[in-house]
DNA sequence: CCTCGCTCATTTTTT
DNA sequence: ATGAGCGAGG
């Protein structure tokens, strides 16, 4: 294959260096990634360095970037990877398709969606909009059924047994039997609510995240037409992180590629940790047999971490049963360091621990913040670091947990703006009516079916609408009142040529909000400056619509600036759970909180599988780490909140199944009882 | 019919 | 500590 290699470039005479760039499995999977291609990338083997030269590649041979599709796990990975691109070609790069599966259906189906019985400008529902509508559905069918709500499952688990169904393509049935079988019993109900759920949907013109997938896949299963057309267009497709891929997600690509039949998946079965919303691993186990044309490459040199560091990951990933057996190989060479177990007495101890290490890292050995990152399983673990942290000065943004646009006033405003984009949004208009005094379910139905009526049976718009018709409580009639002249104002603005969405959002903020935020919450001054940095935001967009879709797709987490146009980031620290850490490196990484029951998840403990995906994820947060480990828990922490007793569960099985040459055991607590630690440490 | 204040359970991971 | 759910008063 060399041999191909070298011919290329000659012929080509190209402006990029691949050769001293990229090792040997690199180069081939650059030039030979044509047709059906199944890339097995280990940890840190440059897996993304790979793909992004394969896209340069692709453009340098003259490949338009339109007819590339990239599909990456994240909307920031996909900006990180064509600025990568851009750099190394030194030229723009127009065109080029590339984000989430997400963010990708939504655009297909913003061209096409008609064509399936929905308007072109749906809203999409995130998750907490999608319960809510189910709780709307589910408050229906009990009224119906004449049942009690107290019977039935929350609307949250019955919302989440919806979505899995639909990722995973499976009945309403064997989603219950095999994630909430308590509830075997109220199969049928549970799907007569999915059914006034996807009814309710349809009505309004919103779908949610499942749908934009599976629409999207409907979309190109039975409309030819659209189906070559797109085909046609993507001469390459490339997809990274395919281990945590879904069925629907690898039919939309199959789709897709049905006319070229370039398709490039990387991804490493090791690091699949997303079967909680139905990530099928099978997706990368059967690659071959869905394409028995299919080669395939792997990439198994580590580049990153330190043979100390590989050895303890590899250790650890034995102990899985059901995976591709195989060993990164190290290539880094220099001072190498021994991770280490740190036992400190309790959650407090250890985020002293970790602040203290931190500063010493930054003070006495130059490592600048950017560089270390503190991971863990569940975002709430931070707590304690968080406060030490500030306690000492230390910058830090944490991914993970309550995402910047899932914030309550953040929801609220946004709710805003969606109802002068489409004044039947039942979610948004619930959620803003209900903010109000005088609104409570009745009314809030009355005034719906009352809108409903007019807009679309007499075809009014809002601003022709008597609502004097319409009998209201004084208090009620004087919210309604408000929304609406607040509704008419922002209309006036949609009508101009540049449309200004931080007016809106000034708009409802100084007309109705502000006044709402002060009594709801108890620090408005935080929030206000949240709105305005949703307004600085907002600037970006020239449409209402892209930015809604955009404020729903997007994954910032509160704190995280948003780097649209690649700003520098400042020297900063990274607090992060592991599945948010997925992809990324730091020079020191510290894994927190490693105690039995919190990681591995006590609700991973009765299935072998469920266990092998939490082992999957330690893998993943110790592979993060290039240069030095720290693996901590506190060996006394106080289980759910403080009426509950002090547990003493013991470290991490997944410490206590590595052999003790893996790292250095290091107990720094002088006030933490030996017995105790003889008993856990054995 | 709405609101407020009481009680109870509740914390995995996310596009 | 926070949120959801429920029952009594307004």
């Amino acid at each position: 294959m060399r041999k191909y290699i070298l011919s290329d470039l000659n012929n080509k005479g190209t402006k990029i260096d691949y050769i001293s760039s990229l090792n040997n499995q690199q180069l081939d999977v650059v030039f030979n990634g044509d047709g059906h291609c199944l890339v097995l990338a280990g940890a840190g083997s440059g897996k993304t360095r790979t793909l992004v030269y394969r896209v340069a590649f692709l453009i340098e041979k003259g490949i338009s970037p339109d007819n590339i599709l990239l599909v990456t796990f994240t909307n920031k990975a996909a900006r990180e990877m064509t600025s990568r691109c851009r750099e190394i070609l030194k030229s723009d790069i127009k065109g080029l398709w590339s984000g989430t599966f997400h963010h990708i259906a939504n655009k297909i189906l913003r061209m096409y969606i008609d064509r399936l019985g929905y308007r072109k400008n749906y809203v999409i529902l995130d998750e907490s909009d999608s319960q809510d509508l189910v709780k709307t559905a589910l408050g229906y069918v009990a009224k119906e059924a004449g049942m009690i709500k107290k019977d039935l499952p929350k609307a949250s688990v019955i919302q989440s047994i919806i979505s899995f169904s639909q990722n995973s393509q499976k009945p309403i049935s064997s989603v219950i039997r095999k994630l909430h079988s308590k509830f075997i019993h109220l199969t049928d109900v549970i799907g007569i609510v999915k059914y006034k759920y996807e009814q309710i949907k349809k009505e309004t013109n919103s779908l949610d995240y499942d749908d934009l997938l599976y629409l999207c896949l409907t979309l190109l299963r039975d409309h030819s037409d659209i189906r070559e057309k797109l085909a046609s267009k993507f001469r390459y497709i490339l997809v990274d992180e395919y281990q945590d891929t879904n069925i629907l997600q690898a039919d939309i690509i199959d789709l897709l590629g049905s006319v070229h039949k370039n398709i490039l998946v990387v991804g490493d079965d090791a690091q699949s940790i997303y079967s909680f919303r139905a990530a099928d691993i099978e997706n990368i186990l059967n690659f071959p047999k869905r394409y028995s044309d299919a080669k395939i490459f792997k990439l198994e040199k580590n580049y990153r971490s330190t043979r100390f560091i590989l050895n303890l990951a590899n250790n650890s990933i034995k102990n899985n049963r059901f995976n591709f057996p195989k060993e990164l190989q190290p290539v880094k060479n220099g001072v190498e360091i021994k991770p280490a177990l740190v036992p400190l007495s309790d959650p407090v101890s250890q985020a002293r621990f970790i602040t203290q290490r931190i500063e010493e890292l930054r003070s006495e050995e130059g490592v600048p913040l950017s560089e270390i990152s503190v991971l863990f399983r569940s975002a709430f673990h931070s707590v304690e670091l968080e406060v030490e942290l500030s306690k000492a000065d230390i910058p830090y943004i944490k991914r993970g947990g309550i995402r910047y646009f899932e914030q309550a006033h953040i929801k609220d405003i946004l709710a805003f703006l969606r109802i002068a984009h489409n004044p039947l949004d039942e979610v948004a208009l619930r959620r803003v009516l209900y903010l109000l005094s005088g609104i409570g379910e009745v009314t809030f139905l009355k005034i719906k079916e009352f809108m409903m009526y007019k807009i679309v049976k007499e075809g009014l718009s809002v601003e022709q609408i008597d609502f004097s018709g319409l009998t209201l409580p004084l208090r009620a009639r004087e919210s309604l009142d408000k929304v609406l002249k607040y509704i008419l104002k922002v209309q006036k603005y949609l009508e101009k040529e540049q449309v200004d969405i931080p007016a809106i959002i000034h708009t409802a903020y100084r007309d109705i909000y502000r006044s709402v935020l002060k009594d709801k919450f108890d620090n408005p001054d935080e929030r206000e400056m949240d709105i305005d940095v949703l307004a600085e935001f907002a600037k970006n967009y020239k449409s209402l619509e892209s930015f809604l879709s955009d404020a729903v797709l997007t994954e910032g987490y509160k704190g995280e600036r948003f780097d649209v146009d690649g700003e520098r980031e400042e020297d900063v620290m990274v607090l992060s759970t592991i599945h948010q850490a997925k992809g990324l490196e730091w020079k020191v990484v510290f894994v927190m909180h490693l105690v039995e029951g919190a990681f591995p998840h006590y609700r991973s403990l009765a299935r072998d599988e469920d266990l092998e995906e939490e082992r999957r994820l330690f893998y993943v947060s110790v592979t993060r780490a290039k240069e030095e480990l720290y693996l901590t828990y506190p060996i006394s922490y106080e289980a759910g909140y403080s009426y509950m007793s002090r547990v003493l569960s013991g470290p991490s099985r997944f410490l206590l199944e590595l052999s003790e040459n893996v790292y250095e055991k290091w107990e720094i607590e002088e006030d933490t009882p030996s017995s105790i630690l003889d008993f856990y440490l054995d």
